[in-house]
DNA sequence: GAGTGGTCTAGACCACTTT
DNA sequence: AAGTGGTCTAGACCACTCC
């Protein structure tokens, strides 16, 4: 039996979205249509849109609706893309170069990541920030999850908005772990600096709604002109 | 215009902290009680006690109350101190040295601290973690608003509980700038490390619970056995 | 059992956006 | 003017904590 009211009409809501009903972008019915079709009150229904709001999984607009989050290439940079200029400006950086390829998962990849996949697709890209290389990117994704990825090269700037648009895959949170090291050969020369160059490595997994490890990435940046921003409250 | 009610509640709340009448780790009045020196429904009472939560002004407990946030050793270590071990777990670091002086403030710190200061305490401090050199922080507070700090030395492990259980200055947010570079000789020297080592430099802005910058603090961090842990959602 | 916060209801009115 | 989310009220009952 659902406990919470709001959780039961939370995770209908939920379910319409991964199961297409509602679809990114669209409008979803007002708080006293959901209240109905759900049979609770409106203030109940209201708490579940706050706390689906809360999670990003909706946006609520006053006078306009409630709409699921259409994933796009700003807010997915601002949220999910940390580097910031001297003046705490949001970096906006070109793509470089891109390669993508398919092959074995590794133990750790196949442990990791949602569906346990024996296959994945690598995606290697480098990143430039005012004439200058910014970041190296290397992602994993499973390859069950995303047929037919590697027919769509050259990809988009920003992943995630492709795997919500073509997959209906909504990324909507991560987790980075930081470390400095020296960039090394391969990554020194694929950004064209000196190996011993300190770089800042994070390692990602990105969550979709349901919770799930969709992603896996690892990032190397350059942090001469940019840097990681982090808000803690 | 008059304002919402709920803010107006809310700030009425942290004029009561800031001045004392709530102290740190006190309980409040119910939220009919709350209500009622307001003049005020309990639902709205309710509303600004959600807000405070959010903001981490107050803690809620079922079946208890709400109290004033009680900055501890715990609490501050979790929600400031970013580094995890390997699989994900606080690190609890130890103090190694700490060094405590008064001087002139830099023309960076007299524009970014509250109150414009023109003397500030500059607090070096080196902590280890299992016997091994994990970090080296710069702490720098105004003087103004920390009366006597030097006489306290040895300060507390964790200076936020000495500036919120002290000074009734409580810490509830804080920005960091990260980049990568090499320790260099001084910091390398502190740490016992290699000045070419790469190392996480942490740049941040700590603010009170009137958004008010309070401390700056340079860190530098060796992720040898540690990473900076970031959640993005 | 008394007191607290947590959930839920039903209704009113306000502020904003669009037609 | 119509429709949306945002605020506010007044009351009911539930879940948890402590005595």
């Amino acid at each position: 039996m659902p406990k919470k009211l709001y959780q039961s009409v939370f995770d209908g809501i939920v379910q319409r979205i991964v199961g297409g009903g509602y679809a990114p972008g669209m409008m979803l019915p007002s708080e006293f249509e959901i209240a109905g079709e759900f049979g609770v009150s409106q203030g109940t229904a209201r708490k579940a849109l706050i706390e689906l709001e809360k999670k990003g999984i909706v946006e609520r607009r006053q006078g306009k609706g409630t709409f699921v989050t259409l994933r796009t290439p700003e807010n997915s940079l601002f949220h999910f893309f940390r580097l910031r200029d001297e003046n705490g400006n949001q970096v906006v950086p070109d793509l470089l170069d891109e390669k993508i390829r398919k092959r074995e998962a590794t133990t750790r990849e196949h442990e990791r990541l949602f569906g346990q996949p024996e296959e994945v697709f690598e995606i290697s890209r480098v990143r430039s920030f005012e004439q200058k290389p910014l970041c190296h990117e290397l992602s994993v994704v499973s390859v069950s999850l995303f047929p037919g990825l590697i027919e769509r090269a050259p990809l988009p700037n920003t992943l995630y908005v492709l795997f919500q648009q073509a997959y209906g895959c909504a990324i909507i949170s991560a987790r980075d772990k930081l470390t400095a090291k020296p960039a090394g050969a391969v990554i020194g020369a694929a950004l064209g600096v000196d190996p011993e160059v300190s770089v800042i490595a994070g390692s990602r997994e990105s969550l979709d709604l349901l919770e799930r490890v969709i992603e896996l990435r690892d990032s190397v940046y350059l942090t001469d002109n940019v840097h990681y921003s982090v808000v803690m409250d």
